[in-house]
RNA sequence: GGAGGGGUUCCCGAGUGGCCAAAGGGAUCAGACUGUAAAUCUGACGCGCAAGCUUCGGUGGUUCAAAUCCACCCCCCUCCA
């Protein structure tokens, strides 16, 4: 992590290098702000899930590259926000989680916050923060008449982000949701009060709520404060960013291995490639835009996916966490399945691969695709055996009465199952 | 509390008594082509080898037959109070 340090005195012109500005409130003034001393920036992560996921990495990221230029980052955790959900842009009206369920998740996202930034190296050490505590013995009233006394409806239900809820026909908001935006707004305002921070920064849907928070802190404390928006990550084909066929990213290793991570941003397209490389790697936006030029030249399969993939893997999983997701790559992918030796095997086993013990009586290939979810019915698991889609041990399995048998077995007790072009798993017989 | 409009398979959305496991689109999955891309084409997409079975907010009912009709209940939206 070296090469911003060139642009560290001017933030906001890294980041725009990066493409990472969607919106500045009052820009010039921000830049000079940010220029002329070291700041307090802060942005929030709601407890929505017991992990964050690739998503809340460009904030998150965006942070550090805040500190490396000199300021104190501040990360929130929305203990209190989470609790009501933001309606920001979004269609439909959220359920609540139980509060036990969001003190728990709150808890698990800490470390999660804090793996990424310095919490020691003095002046400008990171700050985790909790809007629960300022908000938990907050009583109604005097919230109301201190905080909501603030606020114009009005100018609320013109916010881009709640108008399409309020006006779509067959959906409504909650009052509950509704007020999430005074929410956030007050803790601009009270980190502002409690650590002088002056900068908030957010996806580019938290602009209504961050300039709520700039124009509270005004009337509250007489202060100037200022936001940034970051672009919400897109793909170019238009399908959600963040997804596999397995689901979300999660940071969370046993919620997503290494190897799966890695293999997630291998496989990124070359239209988002470069963009994601800015927005999720160290890597200045001249080497990277050297990176597209060098492929480009190439005619043949881009760099750039490796080199995201492994510095990304890298960053959340360190070096064991990349190194284990690119041997068992390289196992799978490159090399010759029915070579590996025992040593091989147990460490994919090691490294995460997904892995599950096979009753050695009861080892129909239908059977075992169920049971290890490569397919989730017998029905599509006979359809993929009809299609070629699976193989074992590197040998294609045309009949659906193929028995996983001990002398098939690598070591005489592995299977290699594949499914697709990509998904593997590993069957232990057992013994 | 009153009036009206809704709740359909992952999502959107058609379907108003049999021809409905339910149109169409999206998402997803597989195959071909490739670079473990993209685009494109082909196929699959409730469960079951099959016969068949279980679905259309819930519960009961009418009917030979219900996602479709009736009753009650739950939830959502709009307007009025």
């Amino acid at each position: 992590m070296n090469s911003s340090e060139d642009s560290a005195k001017d933030i906001i012109a890294d980041l725009q290098s990066r493409n990472m500005v969607v919106q500045l409130s009052s820009g010039d003034e921000l830049k000079s702000h940010l220029s002329e001393g070291s700041r307090a920036v802060y942005c929030g992560f709601d407890p929505t899930a017991s992990s964050l996921h690739i998503g809340s990495m460009v904030p998150l990221l965006a942070l550090k590259r805040f500190q490396m230029a000199g300021h104190t980052p501040i990360a929130l955790v929305g203990g209190a926000t989470g609790m009501i959900g933001d309606p920001s842009f979004k269609d439909s009206e959220r359920k609540l989680n139980s509060t036990d369920i969001i003190s728990d998740w709150v808890e698990q996202l800490k470390p999660q916050l804090s793996q990424f930034l310095d919490f020691d190296c003095g002046e400008n050490s990171a700050v985790l923060v909790n809007n629960l505590d300022w908000t938990k013995d907050y009583d109604v009233l005097s919230f109301l008449r201190d905080v909501g006394k603030h606020f114009s409806v009005n100018a609320m239900i013109q916010k881009e982000s709640v108008k399409q809820r309020i006006e779509r026909e067959g959906e409504g908001i909650s009052f509950t949701e509704f007020s999430y935006m005074i929410l956030q707004s007050y803790d601009f305002a009270e980190l502002n009060k409690r650590y002088g921070c002056t900068v908030q920064i957010g996806g580019s849907d938290q602009w209504g709520n961050i300039t709520g928070g700039i124009d509270l802190t005004r009337r509250m404390n007489q202060s100037q404060v200022y936001g940034a928006t970051l672009p919400l990550v897109t793909k170019s084909d238009g399908t959600k960013f963040g997804k596999s066929e397995s689901g979300t990213i999660w940071l969370d290793p046993s919620m997503t291995s290494p190897y799966a991570f890695y293999q997630f941003w291998l496989g990124t397209a070359d239209a988002d490639v470069y963009s994601f490389m800015k927005y999720f790697t160290f890597l200045s936006a001249i080497e990277i835009d050297a990176i597209e030029a060098t492929d480009k030249a190439s005619g043949t399969k881009p760099e750039a996916q490796s080199i995201l993939a492994k510095l990304v893997t890298e960053l959340v999983h360190g070096d064991e966490g990349l190194t284990a997701a690119t041997r068992i790559s390289g196992a799978l992918f490159s090399g010759d399945i029915a070579a590996l030796t025992g040593d091989d095997l147990q460490q994919l086993e090691l490294d995460g691969l997904p892995c599950s013990s096979i009753a050695a009586n009861s080892a129909g290939i239908v059977e075992v695709l169920v049971a290890t979810e490569l397919a989730k019915s017998n029905k599509m698991a006979r359809e993929f055996i009809g299609n070629n889609a699976v193989s074992v041990n590197g040998q294609l399995v045309s009949e659906p009465d193929f028995q996983l048998s001990a002398e098939k077995a690598l070591q005489g007790q592995y299977f290699v199952l594949k499914r697709g072009k990509k998904l593997f798993h590993l069957g232990k017989l057992a013994q």
